[in-house]
DNA sequence: CAGCATCCTCATCGATACTG
DNA sequence: CAGTATCGATGAGGATGCTG
C-alpha cells in the first residue's frame, strides 16, 4: 500500500504530536493548574478543576508525567499522599500557550460573528 | 445539577475554542497548505495532503469557512471550479503556530526520550 | 487518599457509493 | 469537479464500583 509522503503525518511531526497532547481535553487545564500552584495533591486537582472524573484525571495525569510535563512524588503513608508539580519542561511550554490564548481572545468575537453569519445563510 | 465554576470551560474559552479546531486532524494541515499555495482548489489540496479522505475535507473546510479562517468562492462553471483561500484571520493565527512549532521541535526529542524511559519503568 | 477496572455512550473519522 | 449520503470502526471520555 502507498500513499504520498506527508509532512504533518501525526506519528512524525511535532507540532502535531504536541498538539495531539495539548488539544485533548485536560492535558492543558491540569498544567495551567499545576503552573498556578506550584504543587497539588491528586484530590486539590480534582476539586480544581471541579468537573474532571476521576479516571480523566488520572489518566491525564500519567499521559503527562510520561512526556515529563510534570513530576510526580509518592510519599510511603498511610494513607497514601501523592504530590504533583509542573516540570521545567512543562513551564517552558506555557507561554506559547499563553501567545495562542491571547490571540484567542483578540478574535473569539468575531469567529463567533462569523460562525453564526454561516449558519444564518444556511 | 450543580457543578464547580470552570472558566476554561470548553464552551465559553476563547482559547478552548481554538484549541478544539486546530487540535483536529487536519484543520491545521489544511491552513498550512493553503498558506503555502495562496489558492487551491478541492482536488488540488486533496492531492497536497495525500492521505485525507474526500468527505474529511469537505466537512473541514466547511468548518474553516464558518469560522472565517478560509475563504471558499464557487464558480458557476460546468465542471464546477470552487477555489479556496486563507483569510487574513487565518493567516494572522499561524505565527503563534510557529511558535509553537518551534518549541515542539526542539523539545521532542526530550519528550519521546520521557516517554520511552516511563514506558521502560512499567 | 489515590487510584484502577469495567462498562457504556457518543463523537470522530474512514471507506464506499452516489450526484448535480 | 466538487462534493453528499450512508455505514461502520475506533477511541476518547464519563459513571460507577472496588481497593491497597
Amino acid at each position: 500500500m502507498e500513499k504520498s509522503i506527508n509532512f504533518y503525518n501525526v506519528a512524525e511531526c511535532p507540532v502535531r504530536n504536541v498538539l495531539d497532547k495539548i488539544g485533548d481535553k485536560w492535558s492543558l487545564l491540569i498544567l495551567l493548574v499545576l503552573k498556578e500552584n506550584e504543587v497539588l495533591r491528586f484530590n486539590e486537582i480534582h476539586k480544581s478543576i471541579g468537573d474532571i472524573s476521576q479516571k480523566m484525571l488520572s489518566v491525564t495525569l500519567k499521559s503527562l508525567e510520561a512526556d515529563g510535563f510534570v513530576h510526580r512524588k509518592v510519599y510511603a503513608e498511610i494513607p497514601p499522599k501523592v504530590e504533583y508539580t509542573i516540570t521545567p519542561l512543562g513551564t517552558s511550554l506555557l507561554p506559547h500557550i499563553d501567545a495562542l490564548a491571547k490571540w484567542s481572545k483578540e478574535h473569539i468575537n468575531t469567529i463567533m460573528q462569523n460562525r453564526a453569519a454561516y449558519n444564518n445563510e444556511l
